[in-house]
DNA sequence: GCGATATGAATGAACG
DNA sequence: CGTTCATTCATATCGC
């Protein structure tokens, strides 16, 4: 994903003027948040619990539900398959026909047709070698954010069973590094 | 067409390099092509693998990548349907029909299921809270409106069960310290 | 030089 | 989850 210089600033603190917007963007500390999670922490599967509680912790940076985080996430996986999907040669046979209609270029005038029609038709390859076979969700409990003053589980009730070794107490340091992925990439 | 805050892009310092050429576009001979295959062909919806093939033969004609292929198609799909809507517009005059009367029998059958895959069934605000079966009746109520979930993800059918539910619950311990000062997310 | 337009690029939201 | 739709941002080009 190239970034390069877009980014839509939203306005300094409140937004939302409510009726003329109705498109969520991500405030730049949410993007921040959601990122190094995304990327720092291999965080990718969030759990609608977890959802809930990412999104609880960014409504301070700015308006956010949960369907927002949740598709946040669904579309930050999505496309980073989809950029892999393309950019991954194929051995195409070359049967998609280009050249029809050649306008008076230099030679080659076949037309035969273009095998359209058929979606995913001829697996020229065929192996979609889906390295799927994470077992996402063996991250490690991932440690958020802290609990401030927030009483987060004031009704969400994760039935904590207590069981668990560390929920207590024993907060994982993760100190997010402050990396700008925003503008980290290029093209 | 009104457009918001629109942030111009101040380069914070990082110009981009001259001559990486910043944004692609189609050489003669490459939109000839790609015209041929959406109008005279009617190939509008081309799957990855044909993106990739269709870039791979115009690559002979200019630098492409599968990206500008994929965009191509997207923004002219776009473009059309959007033309199509405004000129929806049209002054006809006269005929004014309103079908009004119809009680729309307001059937919010719209799944509901707010699962994320999960088994969990959370009612933060006692909003959503409802898991049925897999009975699902077919219900032939055209969408008017796409529906617009403006309240709570009320309408997040994501219906993945696919992950077969791990351990359902998990600790979100938060903790994630980052010092929001500064916020220098700018490109 | 600007303002309007065309279009590449990005992404939130939604569908199947 | 992969794909598609809709809206918006960003920029090159054109016209005045």
């Amino acid at each position: 994903m190239e970034q390069q210089t877009q980014q839509q600033i939203e306005d300094g603190g409140n937004n939302q003027a409510a009726g003329t917007n109705n498109r969520w963007a991500p405030t730049p500390p949410q993007l921040r948040i959601l990122k190094g999670l995304y990327y720092d922490k291999g965080f990718k599967y969030p759990t609608p619990e977890q959802i809930q509680e990412i999104c609880l912790h960014l409504k301070q940076y700015g308006q956010i539900e949960d369907k927002n985080v949740f598709f946040w996430f669904q579309n930050l996986k999505a496309r980073e398959r989809q950029k892999l999907k393309e950019f991954r040669n194929v051995p195409v046979g070359g049967s998609l026909d280009l050249n029809f209609g050649s306008t008076g270029s230099t030679s080659n005038d076949r037309s035969i047709d273009l095998n359209f029609g058929s979606r995913v038709g001829y697996g020229v390859d065929g192996s979609i070698m889906e390295q799927r076979g994470e077992y996402h969700q063996e991250i490690e409990t991932l440690p958020l954010f802290p609990m401030h003053g927030d009483d987060i589980f004031g009704n969400i009730k994760t039935t904590s069973e207590g069981g668990s070794g560390y929920g207590g107490d024993s907060r994982i340091s993760l100190e997010l590094s402050l990396n700008s992925y925003g503008d980290a990439d290029m093209v």
